[in-house]
DNA sequence: CTGAAAGCGCTAACAT
DNA sequence: ATGTTAGCGCTTTCAG
């Protein structure tokens, strides 16, 4: 193996001098920098992960804590998942990937054995078991998500709130009155993950700052479900001409079921999605969306927890990544 | 933080001895050990990651390299990582994840560094370029999927021509004398992916011995290119009863479209699929299918790793998952 | 602007 | 069956 005194001896300098051009803690003269670096890449040098770690306590890698239960829309996870890779990287670090099948426990081992030097959690429900291990080590994390109780952490997620008024103000400036919320399945609220319940309260003062009239039904992503809802959704008001929909799966089965009905998208009736950006593009016709921005938001939470490990204050505990609307061809005026 | 020395010191034995009772590779009296494992868990001592891996050569960490091309089924990567990450876990290692866009220099960065002890590799093409450096830098690595030259590798995949050989054998089994192959899109056979020539070749040498007439068709995922593929298809071959789909996101389009020429499955045509369980599932009606087992490969891949790792010899050099088949709805006799 | 040297925490000979 | 100790390769004082 290349060692750092290999790279010395090569280059005619002391071993510290070469720790100090990479890391440019300290000056060094253009002319001893350019023979170090080319020693280093004649030699192909590489620093020692382990003994870099043991050195300087910092072992430059983060921790990606994912859930392993799979009702949460897959290609979503894979879109922050990549995000993060990629700017941590950037940012001169790697990523460990953790399942939460170990549970807190994973975390404690990792921060203990300073494998990582901080965290993202991602899928953060209310009441979440690993945020008190957080507090207990000490260990720099950024969650994506809100639990309960965010006091003394540091949170970033999508504005589920403004994203959801984003998509009824939509309908509402081209003339809708009477439009319809078409939101995750029930377990989802059950389980007390927090984005569901803000993107309710986010719909329903939207529709009453607007006067529309409005209804909210959860709905499972079988087919066989949301061809129920929605027939029952015209049945109980027939004047209904809009359609909001979160619920990736509910997608296509949904205008499946409205091309069945005869209703045409968007003479008829009109949808908005908030959905990733790739699946509002896939269906026919192409969904007027509110797309959830997976590669912004993994790409903020390393940002942010960049800036945790260097600078330690001044970081926001919470930052909400604003919704912009994707315009496409399923939403128009209301028929006359 | 707590070190081996204050776990020694509170056992009253020294540090070697701690770190034998860890490592189990020198025995032990039966009551230094259980003194040992106590202090370790009264004062919660996790090794020092970094410490250990400068003194031992062994990080205790693999390195899984993901495609960060979307064109794959998202779903089955996800399911990939996850078994390898629990598999890894339950021989006490670690997951890092690397995405191709570092490419080759990433497997370089990270085997020079010490920070991994060994790779998987996943989507391997025929000509890929991150096999010679796997050979330059003598990284202990599972391929899934085949390169052209696989000589002085170890590979695992899932065995295609068999699962294509299954697919024809259950339609022949039920009588059907005309089938057609609706695989992935063009490009995925232009770049060289070796799975989707094994599958075609699967499937031809199957019909031969079979006495099927049959049909390959490659198919863009978009809904309107599966619509013009089966028509087609039925145009050109009026007999047409049986269809197998190995493109995950032909399956919901093809089905619909079916349904759409008013040819009931199963009564009018069978259809076999290629794809996740989970997929095969959620259509209706649910399909008879042949599963990608994701997580047995997975799964396997990391246990042929830990076996380069320990044993550096009687590792296969090629693995092949067998098929098997999953009874569904889709598929009958045909019409009389 | 550069060197020398003391550890970081652990493992694995080498002792006994 | 257990203890002692010399590194592993790097960072970072402390000196100059």
């Amino acid at each position: 193996m290349v060692t750092i005194a290999d790279v010395a001896k090569h280059a005619g300098v002391s071993p510290s001098t070469v720790s100090y051009v990479l890391s440019g803690k300290r000056s060094i003269s253009e002319q001893t920098r350019s023979r170090v670096e080319e020693s280093i890449s004649a030699l192909g040098y590489h620093p020692h992960a382990g003994a870099r770690s043991l050195a300087s306590s910092r072992a430059n890698v983060i921790a990606l804590v994912l859930p392993l239960r799979t009702d949460m829309h897959v290609p979503i996870l894979m879109q922050f998942a990549t995000s993060v890779v990629t700017a941590a990287r950037e940012h001169d670090h790697d990523v460990l990937l953790l399942t939460n099948d170990e549970g807190p426990d994973g975390l404690r081992r990792v921060a203990r054995s300073a494998l990582v030097d901080a965290v993202i959690v991602m899928d953060i429900e209310l009441n979440d078991s690993r945020v008190p291990v957080l507090r207990e080590v000490g260990l720099p994390a950024v969650l994506i998500g809100f639990p309960a109780d965010p006091a003394g952490l540091t949170c970033v997620d999508w504005d589920f709130v403004a994203a959801a008024a984003r998509c009824v103000d939509h309908l509402a400036d081209l003339g809708h009155r009477e439009i319809a919320f078409i939101g995750p399945p029930s377990a989802v609220f059950a389980r007390g993950t927090g984005f569901a319940q803000r993107t309710t309260s986010g719909f329903e003062s939207a529709v009453a700052r607007r006067g529309v009239r409005a209804t909210v039904r959860p709905c499972d992503p079988s087919h066989s479900a949301v061809r129920d809802t929605v027939k029952r959704l015209f049945d109980d008001h027939p004047a209904l001409t809009g359609l909001i929909v979160h619920n990736e799966a509910a997608v296509a089965p949904l205008l499946e079921t409205l091309r069945g009905l005869g209703r045409h998208v968007p003479q008829h009736v009109s949808v908005v999605a908030m959905c990733p950006e790739d699946l509002a593009g896939q269906v026919s016709p192409r969904l007027t969306a509110v797309p959830i921005p997976a590669e912004e938001i993994g790409r903020r939470a390393v940002e942010l927890l960049m800036g945790k490990l260097e600078r330690a204050a001044g970081v926001p505990p919470a930052t909400l990544i604003a919704p912009h609307l994707l315009p496409g061809e399923s939403t128009a005026a209301p028929p006359a």
